[in-house]
RNA sequence: GCUCCGUUCGUCUAGGGGUUAGGACGCCAGGUUUUCAUCCUGGUAGCAGGGGUUCGAAUCCCCUACGGAGUACCA
């Protein structure tokens, strides 16, 4: 039977979306493109309490910058709308019923404090699970032990009700997930989940079940957290009479911390060093400010390649993907099975293979961009030059200003050791004549400028190497740095004259 | 605790009965370069442990250990 391909990613908008998050994003785009399909988001709002203010526009500029485009999304919805759970409320009360009515889930109407004190005593008891399950509920308040006019009068007093699945108590349920295999549970260790909330909204498992089945989706792609819920699901499939439409499952390694311990948090950001969030996070309530991959200067494509990479690969020994690239070779069962750590160093790898690749001119756009917010004034045609020089010497464009500062101004400070070591009287001697000589050149180019210090070093006897660094001290303060003599070019004869001219008055000679 | 999932260099991974266990990041060394970086060359380092099955196991099975996830009127 074939089916047409149809894939959600369903984020719960309760702050900003982390890398995970943004992976499952991708995987499920991937997924849907490469086979003509449907990609589609909805928001999981059920729990009104822990929506966050911006998080569904954050959600939605992320996953724009990282390049998915959605088929249908609560900003563009389809045939299956809305998008939003809160707004689709209505539609899963009728299922919950129906199920109540087929007596395969029921009213309960325990307080959180009974419950904890069911807890207790089965702990106390040493039993194993501590669950709502089919020993515990006949010793609870529902509508399994409780008379049906009693269920009747309290609904009526408007006593708080949930509703909760009756899980069987002795059955195998299976699940076939396409990067794990078979996984078989018993019913008796899952618990009766609660379907409908007292506020009158569905629990994750039931919104999600419901909505993935009116939605048409084919395919699940999720998070590894999802596992352990997955017969429940499957279950409920089976209750509704909906096993033959049940989607596939594909469970994603979690992505864990640097040092393998763990999942990787929303919390996590910053305090180890790096951004866990694509873009930066402004905390509604508190002000705080978690930094995003975008504010550290990745690019979405060397961010969105070293994600992929995370987890999947093509079975080949190629790094470098594009975004199209990604589509065309991504399949589920590449995916791999253990949890992946979490290495900065080689996002850094990444984004630097990518900024050496990009031609100076695209660089240059994003290099005026950066310049001005540091309020440093540049002409496009200079900050190409400078692109060109300094592409495969930073890992982020961001760095410019503060590693290539002497493009735009006369170095304030200048290498102690260069200084100290390679200023002497000779090179001083030598640069006296070569910036005077420079003043007179009427072509200036580094190939130009190349032969006249060579002209003036032969005059004076002395070799190239030995003055070359402090030659470089002078014009940049700097001990290293891209090619000297294109710097000088850049730089024009007149700027080059006057920084050799300042760093022989102020500048210490070596042994004097 | 219980349930489920997992385990190949420090990290990301290839490899699915016979391989000198391959690649990438990182790290180290050498070369190139006027310098730093890039680049090139080389090096470092791994099948969690124990039992089976087999002529032969990183690969298949079992056990153990370790790690992770779940165990909410959160998703």
């Amino acid at each position: 039977m074939e089916q047409k391909v149809r894939v959600r990613f369903a984020p719960s908008p309760t702050g900003p979306l982390h890398i995970g998050g943004v992976r499952t994003a991708l995987f499920n785009y991937y997924f849907a493109k490469k086979n003509n399909g449907t990609f589609i988001i909805r928001l999981e709002d059920t729990d009104q309490t822990r929506f966050v203010k911006g998080a569904p526009e954050y959600i939605k500029e992320a996953l724009e910058w990282c390049g998915i485009v959605p088929d249908e999304s609560p900003w563009n919805p389809g045939e299956c709308g809305p998008y939003v759970q809160s707004e689709r409320k209505d539609l899963y009360e009728k299922y919950a019923l129906q199920l109540v009515e087929e007596g395969k889930a029921y009213y309960a109407f325990d307080t959180p404090e009974e419950l904890e004190a069911m807890r207790e005593r089965l702990k106390e008891a040493k039993v194993d699970n501590l669950q709502y399950n089919a020993i515990t509920r006949t010793q609870m308040k529902n509508s399994l032990t409780l008379s049906e006019q009693e269920v009747k009068a309290r609904m009526e007093a408007g006593e708080p009700y949930v509703i909760r699945i009756k899980v069987p108590q002795k059955e195998e349920i299976r699940l076939h997930d396409i990067v794990r295999g078979w996984v078989k549970v018993h019913s008796f260790t899952l618990d009766d989940k609660i379907l409908m909330k007292s506020d009158g909204m569905p629990t994750y498992h039931l919104a999600n079940i419901v909505d993935d089945h009116l939605m048409g989706v084919t395919h699940v792609i999720r998070g590894e957290e999802w596992l352990p819920s997955a017969p429940l699901h499957v279950l409920l499939y089976q209750y509704l009479g909906w096993e033959d439409s049940m989607p596939q499952f594909a469970h994603l390694p979690l992505i864990l911390k640097p040092n393998g311990k763990g999942k990787l948090s929303k919390r996590d950001g910053d305090k180890l060093g790096f951004s866990v969030f694509p873009i930066e996070w402004k905390d509604p309530e508190t002000g705080e400010i978690s930094s995003g991959f975008r504010e550290d200067g990745f690019t979405p494509e060397a961010f969105v390649n070293f994600l992929s990479l995370l987890g999947w690969n093509p079975g080949n020994e190629q790094e470098i993907f594009s975004f199209d690239e990604l589509t065309e070779h991504f399949s589920l069962e590449r995916i791999v099975k253990a949890g992946t750590s979490f290495d900065i160093d080689k996002a850094r790898w990444f984004n630097q293979q990518y900024l050496k690749n990009k031609p100076d001119a695209v660089l240059a756009t994003e290099l005026l961009d950066i310049l001005s917010k540091e309020g440093i004034d540049c002409s496009p045609e200079l900050a190409e030059k400078i692109a060109g020089q300094m592409k495969e010497r930073v890992t982020f464009l961001k760095e410019i200003p503060k590693e290539a500062g002497f493009f735009f101004a006369t170095p304030e400070e200048y290498d102690a050791k260069v200084v100290k070591k390679k200023w002497t009287e000779e090179a001083v001697h030598v640069f006296g004549q070569f910036k005077d000589a420079v003043l007179t050149m009427d072509d200036f180019t580094a190939d130009t400028v190349k032969e006249k210090l060579n002209t003036v070093l032969e005059e004076n006897g002395v070799g190239l190497g030995k003055v070359m660094q402090a030659l470089r001290v002078a014009v940049t303060g700097k001990g290293g740095g891209p090619d000297l003599m294109a710097i000088m070019e850049i730089l024009g004869k007149q700027e080059v004259h006057d920084r050799i001219q300042k760093a022989i008055e102020e500048l210490p000679v070596k042994g004097q």
